[in-house]
DNA sequence: TCAACAAACGGAAGGCCTTTCCGGTATGAT
DNA sequence: ATCATACCGGAAAGGCCTTCCGTTTGTTGA
């Protein structure tokens, strides 16, 4: 949300062909050597690494950064941006390849390991720090649909409760994926895989 | 003065077990104002509230709150033992008066409402801050035993799966009970009433 | 080509918080 | 009453985030 001003210098829009307002060649350059090295630097230190790392590996000023990427969650929203997109297909695709159930789960087997792969990512999307309050809102907002397409059709074909919905599903996957001191990253794909479990509207009626 | 059973409660300098020697008179005093400015303070802003706000309430400087208790979750520690035990008597008192899985829900219940309840607790229990390393493992320690009764009896009725343990379930529920910016402290409850379904072994198949 | 104007740079400064340290003080035993 | 010391309290040091502004650099039009 935040990231979508356009007009202003805010967001980093690497992308080619906005005749209105050129940026300027070296904005260009050093927004793009912020985003690899933020993502360098969010794969070895996670989402909340020091600014100051993120800023010597691309060789600018923390001042440069900070104008280009307000928020933290502004340059986590820009670097992952490729992930997200990722997700959005797999979701299109089993819709069309997969029984509901079926796409449903593994869909969460792929968002799962999407968040939980991004070191940090699951912890910032709820850590109630201010820099990061875009954060959920923006992968809501993007995965959402696509999981609300999976999750509706599940329903309907009477294999999943119909009192969550997909944003809850989403949120609280998040929320498993938070990475566990002296527990490895499956202990958190196993717990998931036990709540979407948990989702799931078996054959009994009874009860 | 022999009278004076083990109000030990100290758990700042007591750990060495050195019982020889007694605490001053104002170390009491002031350890015993830290504990209720910061079950206030934990309250109303949680648990990671600036240290500063704490000894404020207390009456105290900074370093006396820092001597008595080195760490954040030691303060934290202390403040929660009465609900801890609280959590530990309840399960005991399941386990004789209901059927093992319903027993086993309850708990969850129980548990999800007192990790919730404490506002930032869930959140420091996996933060990643060193300050707070001792907590998840000290949580675990006490109630694991507690929930492990329920969780085995469940088990053995067929219940429950045989794939979880005490401590995933215990560690899954502190990482859904986070708070949720924009969700309501229902929310959480919900998705752990899902997870906890997931648990579930369905159908009473036998073997 | 060159000047002039912004856009963009970079790092120093200020703010907030944690944690340590130590001179001074209150306490309790003798 | 006196003394040894456990304890107090806040100043100081260190880390990180964020803002601010003098300076540099790219771009544009003549």
């Amino acid at each position: 949300m935040a990231a979508e001003s356009p007009t202003t210098t805010t967001a980093s829009t690497g992308r080619s062909g906005d005749p209105a307002r050129r940026q300027r060649a070296d904005a260009q350059r050093n927004v793009l050597a912020l985003l690899q090295a933020a993502k360098t630097v969010f794969a070895d230190s996670g989402v909340d690494a020091p600014a100051k790392e993120i800023t010597d590996l691309a060789g600018v000023g923390v001042g440069t950064l900070y104008r280009h990427f307000p928020r933290r969650s502004d340059l986590i929203v820009a670097v992952l941006e490729h992930d997200i997109d990722g997700c959005i297909d797999a979701a299109r695709e089993l819709t069309i390849t997969l029984e509901p159930w079926d796409a449903l789960a593994v869909w969460s087997e792929r968002y799962t390991q999407f968040v939980g792969t991004k070191r940090g990512l699951a912890a910032a999307l709820h850590s109630g720090d201010p820099a990061y309050d875009d954060l959920p809102q923006h992968l809501l907002d993007r995965l959402e649909p696509a999981l609300h397409t999976l999750l509706t059709r599940a329903v309907e074909h009477g294999c999943a409760r119909d009192d969550v919905t997909a944003r809850d599903v989403l949120t609280t996957i998040a929320l498993i994926c938070r990475p566990v001191p002296g527990e490895p990253p499956s202990f958190n794909e196993r717990m998931t895989r036990v709540f979407i479990e948990g989702l799931r509207r078996v054959g009994n009626r009874r009860g």
